[in-house]
DNA sequence: CTGAAAGCGCTAACAT
DNA sequence: ATGTTAGCGCTTTCAG
């Protein structure tokens, strides 16, 4: 019925003593008689008495929040990285205030202008597919707004980054095609602007390379992150005179996509057409996908860690952290029986 | 620079006006010159001030975030809940503070408790799959913290609660079962003290009965919600003499499991084994799985608004709010060509 | 060991 | 239309 009304003044007052007393008693002071810091904590129970955050907070200047930006989590992949975040943070007692920006730059601003307005001490963040919205961190960053990005980050931006090296691993899964003995590998690329879409493209361009494949623009496209647009991409590359014979996704929502759509047209995978994602996802896992496997946990942890880092000291330098990862083969991209 | 320490004392000294002018130049009160309202408004956005809610809420009594706890948020299911609720709640000025108790009771007291102390001013809740803790929603109750349970609740706590019919549905999804010709359907229930598990067992003996098709025991198991736990309900219907025909699974997830399960050891499926699901998934529609969707954003929607009534009004009436949703006919279950 | 008093940043009477 | 003042609930000097 009270909930949560009582203050340390009704606690001094039904005790007789003042409310310095009381909150120095609440507060394990050491200077305090243990007799008075026993009949306050028996009092303060006795009436449900909860501190009020708010006062402490507004008196030490700090609210013990931090912001996390992701651009969806209907996905495990950000999920995963959150529970990560949470897991360190709470155990240093803040909370996260977590937003989602569905992928929008405008939404993506609104929510952090927010954050801001909510005075969180720190901000997580991984950006949207448009990667607009520079001029924004640029700004927080010299505000000396502790920040840290995670996955999908601006690499012009001085700022702490947690990611893996997207380039080598897309590497090592286009060099996977190529040892199986694929000729014509596509590739599907994210947006345009987004690290991860560049960086991947650049792994997948390295092993063509190394290994003397003929690059050939016609089997890059543009098509996006999301698994509904992976029909666009497999459209146009089975519309080429020259199909290819594997696929090199840049996630692995478009392999999904391209997977069911392959099917549905009848190929079968890897016969026709072998298909590699990235980011393993359990959809991914269950359709077989050859993928590289992501520490999401981890990333959360790391990156909820470097956050906590920078808040308490400013000054510490600005670090990119790179994890590791790892190549899973399934049997979506099997080695060619055919001699070569 | 600055950093946000711009207070209205700041703008008020600079103006060599009161801070009680600035503050209503701020808020935008009737009573104040237009010419002052400019002069503080251009100062403020020059200072780069920043209101301190810190500072409002310890005067207003309130903070503006709600509490949302859901069992975990690596599926698809909850996070959309959540978005539902977001996209009320943001719009009318409120955060929410996003936790995930893992499924476990532990951690879910853990977490009300930190919502608690963080004074949030409602909660939506979807309890675990122990289904404890009743005495601490019965608490925050009797102390009128505004909450809504969604999906997962407590039917004999006087609370608020956003559900569909799940034993109706689960009702319409064994009816399909018989009518396509299954004789002997199984049921791999959830975790036992959970409400969802409970009407939807009831669902399924509903429609046996309702079409005098005889109830065995034995086709019955308590197996959990979670994929993983699917093998072992496998095995055991797979280990009776008289094997089901069919199975209808308390969710997506155990249903995927089954069907990974079943395929594994070289079953077909519908043909060997029918397999019905609960909660539609994204996973369990490229399976093909025959399974109820629920409304999950709307579910979301209407929780936070119900939320948001009660927080206005702790006195308008208790309310459980049912949810329509729909059976979705897929390729794991088909009419039987066999005469029966 | 305890109390008095100041003040965190802001709003809202109450004056003027 | 503007200023003065009194707090919101709490912590923290500074005095005893």
């Amino acid at each position: 019925m009270s909930s949560s009304k009582v203050t340390i003044k009704d606690i001094a007052k039904s005790l007789g003593i003042s409310i310095a007393t009381v909150s120095r008693a609440l507060n394990g002071s050491p200077e305090i008689h243990p007799d008075t810091r026993e009949r306050v904590l028996s009092v303060a129970k006795a009436l449900h008495y909860k501190p009020n955050v708010q006062a402490r907070n507004l008196l030490k200047r700090r609210n013990n929040m931090i912001g996390v930006v992701v651009p969806e989590f209907i996905t495990f992949f950000f999920p995963e990285i959150i529970i990560g975040i949470q897991e360190v943070v709470n155990e240093e007692g803040y909370q996260v205030l977590i937003c989602q920006s569905n992928e929008s730059s405008d939404l993506e601003r609104k929510n952090i202008e927010m954050l801001e307005a909510s005075m969180v001490e720190g901000l997580i963040v991984s950006v949207t597919k448009e990667s607009k919205n520079i001029d924004l961190y640029e700004r927080l960053i010299e505000e000396q707004m502790p920040i840290v990005f995670v996955n999908r980050v601006f690499p012009q931006l001085h700022a702490n980054q947690v990611i893996i090296d997207d380039r080598k691993w897309a590497f090592k899964a286009v060099e996977h095609l190529i040892k199986c003995g694929y000729k014509r590998i596509a590739h599907l690329a994210g947006n345009e602007h987004l690290s991860i879409t560049k960086e991947r493209l650049h792994g997948y361009l390295d092993a063509l390379q190394t290994y003397h494949v003929p690059v050939q623009e016609s089997l890059i496209m543009y098509v996006g992150v999301q698994q509904d647009r992976a029909k666009i991409g497999v459209d146009y590359l089975l519309s080429l005179k020259e199909k290819p014979d594997a696929i090199f996704a840049v996630n692995d929502p478009i392999a999904t996509g391209c997977v069911l759509e392959l099917k549905r047209r009848g190929f079968s995978i890897p016969e026709d057409i072998a298909v590699v994602g990235f980011s393993e996802s359990p959809i991914g896992k269950i359709l077989g996908l050859t993928s590289v496997s992501q520490p999401t946990f981890e990333m959360g942890r790391i990156a909820a860690r470097t956050l906590l880092n920078q808040m308490r000291n400013y000054a510490i330098p600005v670090e990119t952290i790179t994890l590791d990862a790892k190549l899973n083969i399934r049997s979506s991209s099997l080695p060619l029986k055919k001699k070569h």
